[in-house]
DNA sequence: CACGCGTGGCT
DNA sequence: TAGCCAAGCGT
């Protein structure tokens, strides 16, 4: 026996199968991955660009919503030097509605390193590549298994899922020690040979086969080796914790238009939530109700009319914030939720005319803009909610 | 280590 | 409906 079976067996009371029982394990695998893999665009190159690109836009999501971005990022930008040179605005409008937007800005960042650091060749070995800025373990172990053929593991959900049951891991997947178990556990198991096509075929296996709710062991070489299914406690597997609640936050937002027709849009800070998105003017509910808790308090799920006193509230509140008077009281046009990873946004918007605008403070950067030009700025989804919902409410009127 | 960070599909 | 889940990373 090696050494490394021992430290694993002494380290995390895992029992590793025996070589024969390994190679048998990754001869199945890479068996069941040619006649069952997924056709996906970028398992058509072994671009590390490519690799790479899709690597992380497939973090946290899944496969059918990142093909359609794939094929327009990679068309736009088709090489390192292309993302490194791309304006911000550009670059967020073409991640815009994927989520977990500092991914894309990190993206640029490690192209700008690749050009300046590497002058312009990617680095081909993981140890490298982790140096790179949004590059983990996990997405360094993918493209240089994948791109590089580096006999190095890819430890995601999905492994982590299949594995656990294999070996019925108990450890809890949500700290960051488990992980570190998967990823000596993997190091043993992952093959000289195709080390790319077997990491993908245990996240494809993840994923059609050894589901968290489902498992189907048709065309599956997974339960001849799988512990827990052959108990029947796969289902006891993986053991996490749960998560924290979404925090509900309650907000106005102000969809304020001038004499040209114009809205005022405002570009969010750059770094935090949905970071340099632009936004209409969006006030937490909270802001007002600490001077008088009684105003500005929705009380039902309908956008509330406002009373006199409240409209007066907002006229000068808009005036202190953004040096901004409008002729015309606010009109609600509905109601907005939103669900993020980790808030509840419920936003009531409100529609005003005749705006205009006074010296404006350099550090809120703020821009009129046409609709027809919405096209070209960046927007989150609840305020491509508030667009659509602005857009019933003029198919209403007429 | 715990938390912040989006969005959409599914049950 | 509300909760769970998806090819994680930075701080």
């Amino acid at each position: 026996m090696s050494k490394k079976k021992i430290d694993l067996k002494k380290e995390y009371n895992i029992d590793l199968w025996d070589e024969e029982r390994i190679k048998s394990f990754q001869t199945d695998i890479l068996a069941w991955y040619d006649r069952h893999k997924r056709d996906l665009p970028w398992r058509q190159t072994k671009d590390p660009y490519k690799i790479w690109v899709s690597e992380i836009m497939l973090q946290q999501t899944q496969v059918a919503t990142v093909i359609p971005y794939y094929e327009r990022f990679i068309e736009r930008l088709p090489d390192v030097k292309s993302l490194a040179e791309v304006s911000e605005e550009e670059l967020l409008k073409l991640w815009e509605g994927l989520g977990y937007y500092s991914r894309v800005r990190n993206m640029q960042a490690a192209a700008q390193q690749i050009i300046e650091e590497w002058g312009g060749v990617f680095p081909d070995n993981r140890k490298d590549l982790e140096k790179l800025k949004g590059i983990g373990p996990y997405t360094g172990g993918a493209v240089a298994s994948i791109a590089f053929g580096e006999q190095t593991p890819a430890v995601d959900g999905n492994v982590m899922r299949v594995f656990s049951r294999l070996f019925k891991i108990e450890d809890d997947l949500s700290k960051a020690k488990t992980k570190t178990l998967f990823e000596k556990l993997l190091s043993q198991i992952v093959p000289a040979d195709r080390p790319g096509d077997f990491n993908q075929a245990i996240m494809d296996l993840g994923a059609t086969k050894s589901m968290p709710k489902v498992y189907d062991p048709v065309d599956n070489p997974l339960p001849d080796y799988d512990a827990s299914y052959q108990s029947d406690t796969w289902q006891e597997y993986p053991v996490k914790k749960g998560k924290v609640k979404q925090k509900q936050e309650t907000y106005y937002a102000f969809l304020i238009k001038n004499d040209s027709d114009e809205f005022l849009l405002e570009k969010r800070p750059s770094s935090g939530l949905l970071a340099d998105f632009w936004t209409f003017p969006l006030v937490d509910v909270l802001t007002f109700s600490s001077e008088d808790e009684k105003v500005l308090l929705p009380t039902s799920k309908q956008a509330p009319e406002l009373s006199e006193q409240d409209q007066h509230v907002v006229h000068e509140y808009l005036e202190e914030e953004y040096q901004l008077t409008a002729r015309f009281d606010p009109e609600a046009i509905g109601v907005v939720n939103h669900v993020f990873s980790h808030r509840k946004w419920t936003i009531y918007p409100f529609l005003m005319d005749g705006a205009d605008i006074g010296e404006v403070a350099a550090d809120l950067n703020l821009e009129w803009a046409a609709y027809e030009d919405f096209s070209s700025y960046a927007f989150p989804v609840p305020q491509q909610k508030m667009i659509q919902l602005y857009q019933s409410f003029l198919d209403n009127r007429s």
